[in-house]
RNA sequence: GGGGGCGUGGUGAAGUCUGGAGUUCACGCCGGCCUGUCAAGCCGGAGGUCGCGGGUUCAAAUCCCGUCGCUCCCGCCA
């Protein structure tokens, strides 16, 4: 067998010193005097520096003046204390180096397509091309080490709680439901196709009625959607489920979960218990489910106080059942062309319009309808905003969900912290069991399987109908959802015709998952985290790309293997699928993916 | 499907608004010097048809049109 090395340079310490070691890893970085040489030593652990000395060491010079970036290396030498004054305290192993006795290149490196270097990012798709040298990097390699981390967090709370890891199919059956499917065409059975999971939502609820209890998987989900900087079609969730517990039950692993992740990242303890919120009251103060709560910026409620007003557009908005909403967007600085753009953008999310008002050192109330506005509105209005001399006051007056939602979206524009240590767990419960959908029906809130508080209301007021179902929220970031499921197929049955779907439908659909719920299924809950954002937050990254080792670009390529690539004829006869003449002149003219080589 | 931003030696940027010689900065690369550096330093050098195609112009990195790629956002994401 062959020794590589006997120590990991990152973790030599003054304890070291006076020990042999054999090390192996990449330069990271050469410093060469022309007699002494400082060669960076990096590998997993971390970087350890390495001297080269012409007076005592064997090693060849040749050898050292061809060391250049990233060439892996093998060294033997001694541990010794830095020279007086030489010690570097920005270094871990900043009090100890290596005098190099014998030194082996065990594999030489190209120049480099980019620079390793942490202080500037070189171009994403170049990146992403090059990915083995990207995760080299410090940043990168720390990413893929939280991530572990936080795997590991997960998986010792579930373990230690009972939770049994089962993996469920990644070929699955396709349900026109929620977002697309990513498709796998079969062989066996040319012209059909089978589905890649969008989440193991019906298998974890199939567990349950096969008595597993408690259930948990870290799981590949795939929704074949457009990307986002937060959004993969590829993407991995703790994904967990239990029998015979309710929302208090699921809501309290959750805790311990989210407590053990950033206690093994970040060392820190999360304050407990994680704030809880309803939906309802989240909407009204933030306008959105998932507030980001590291800063105030509340939206107010002004009916009560312009109930009365003769300004048409509050007076109007009130008696067709509006509601007047306002924002202290604090002292912004903003100028006359600043407040327009923001008119501009509160008209672009939706809004018939928005007022602005700043409040003058005196006390008075700038604004171009100030005049339409009585005395003892403005003051109250500066009241009612706790609004000081400087601070800038957005009103908008609409239908609830569009005048809180605007606002909501413009407080996170005006005072979302970029990069912010905080980490704001929260709970959001009550969601409603329904909400509508862009074509005017109802459409699930979570899914179709999320238990309704109440039966009865949930027929009588489908509209406004409270759900056994909750959000993790960190930092503004949705991490997941979850639900108490329903778990007697005559429920299931009244969400599926309230939703417009017929009996018919649902026994095409769903009959086989309706058919196990009667077979003595207990009640259950569950949950899903999403593994990537979590970490990307825990890393302060913006972009979940960051934290997944290989991710795909915006238009779902990968720069590095091509993905995806066209295939052979031969392939897809024997799937019976054909590729359509107009999708194949596109081929010539633009990308198309790959070609595969041609076959003999 | 829609809107915004970006594309300049190997890398990152400035130059583009207001057309006038491929100009500049930092890093890297190649060569030389250098025995205590740690983003080593000093000296010298090479390297770019300004994403691609078309148009306007005496003249285009710069203006116009198209196209490709990357990115952020809206739609979408049960």
């Amino acid at each position: 067998m062959t020794t590589y090395r006997t120590r990991h340079g990152g973790t030599l310490r003054a304890d070291d010193i006076g020990t042999e070691v054999q090390l192996a890893g990449w330069v990271a970085r050469r410093r060469d005097h022309g007699g002494v040489a400082f060669i960076d030593l990096r590998d997993a652990s971390g970087i350890v520096q390495i001297v080269v000395n012409p007076d005592e060491s064997p090693a060849s010079p040749e050898v050292l003046r061809s060391l250049r970036s990233e060439f892996c290396i093998s060294v033997t030498g001694l541990v010794r204390a830095r020279p007086e004054g030489t010690n570097n305290p920005e270094m871990k192993t900043g009090e100890v180096e290596v005098a190099v006795g014998k030194l082996d290149v065990l594999s030489p490196a190209d120049v480099l397509p980019f620079q390793l270097d942490d202080r500037f990012d070189a171009d994403e798709s170049r990146r992403l091309k090059y990915r083995y040298l990207d995760l080299r990097r410090d940043r990168m390699a720390a990413n893929l080490r939280a991530r572990s981390a936080v795997i590991k967090a997960m998986r010792h709370v579930m373990e230690e709680r009972g939770f049994l890891e089962v993996e469920t199919p990644t070929l699955v059956v396709s349900t026109p439901e929620g977002a697309r499917d990513m498709l796998v065409p079969s062989r066996l059975r040319p012209g059909q196709f089978y589905a890649l999971p969008q989440s193991p939502q019906l298998f974890k609820q199939l567990l349950m009625v096969a008595g597993v209890e408690r259930y948990y998987q870290i799981a590949r989900c795939y929704r074949d959607e457009d990307f986002r900087s937060d959004r993969q079609v590829e993407f991995t969730q703790l994904d967990l489920e239990g029998s015979f517990w309710d929302q208090e039950g699921v809501l309290d692993t959750l805790e311990a979960i989210a407590a053990g992740v950033v206690r093994e990242v970040r060392g820190i303890d999360i304050p407990r218990p994680i704030p809880r919120m309803t939906y309802n009251e989240a909407m009204s103060r933030y306008g959105t489910d998932k507030p980001d709560v590291r800063f105030g910026m509340e939206i107010r409620q002004l009916d009560e106080l312009f109930a009365a007003s003769e300004f048409r557009a509050f007076a109007d908005t009130l008696a067709e059942g509006g509601t007047v909403r306002g924002l202290n967007a604090g002292n912004a600085g903003l100028s006359r062309a600043g407040f327009d753009k923001l008119v501009d953008q509160a008209k672009a999310l939706g809004a018939k319009g928005l007022f602005w008002m700043v409040v003058e050192e005196d006390g008075t109330v700038r604004s171009p309808v100030a005049k339409f506005l009585t005395p003892d509105e403005l003051a109250g209005l500066v009241a009612a905003m706790e609004a000081q001399p400087g601070d800038a006051l957005l009103v908008v007056a609409d239908e609830f969900h569009t005048a809180v939602g605007v606002l909501g979206q413009l407080r996170l524009d005006l005072g979302q912290p970029e990069r912010h240590d905080d980490l704001e767990f929260l709970f959001i419960v009550d969601f409603p069991v329904f909400e509508r959908a862009a074509d005017g029906g109802l459409a699930p809130a979570h899914h179709p399987f999320t238990a309704p508080v109440d039966v009865e209301e949930m027929r009588n007021s489908p509209e406004t109908a409270v759900s056994k179902s909750y959000d993790m929220v960190l930092n503004g970031a949705e991490l997941g959802s979850g639900s108490v499921r329903i778990h007697d197929p005559e429920t299931q049955s009244q969400v599926f015709e309230i939703l417009g779907i017929s009996r018919e439908q649902a026994e095409v659909r769903f009959g086989w998952f309706m058919e196990a719920l009667r077979y003595g299924t207990p009640p259950h809950a569950g949950f899903a985290i999403g593994v990537d954002r979590l970490v990307s937050i825990l890393q302060n990254e913006q972009n979940i790309r960051e934290v997944m080792p290989f991710p795909k670009t915006q238009t779902g390529a990968d720069p590095l293997t091509g993905a995806p690539g066209r295939v052979e004829e031969g392939q897809l006869a024997e799937l019976g699928i054909e590729v359509r003449a107009d999708v194949k002149a596109e081929w010539s003219s633009s990308q198309g993916g790959v070609a595969p080589p041609e076959s003999a």
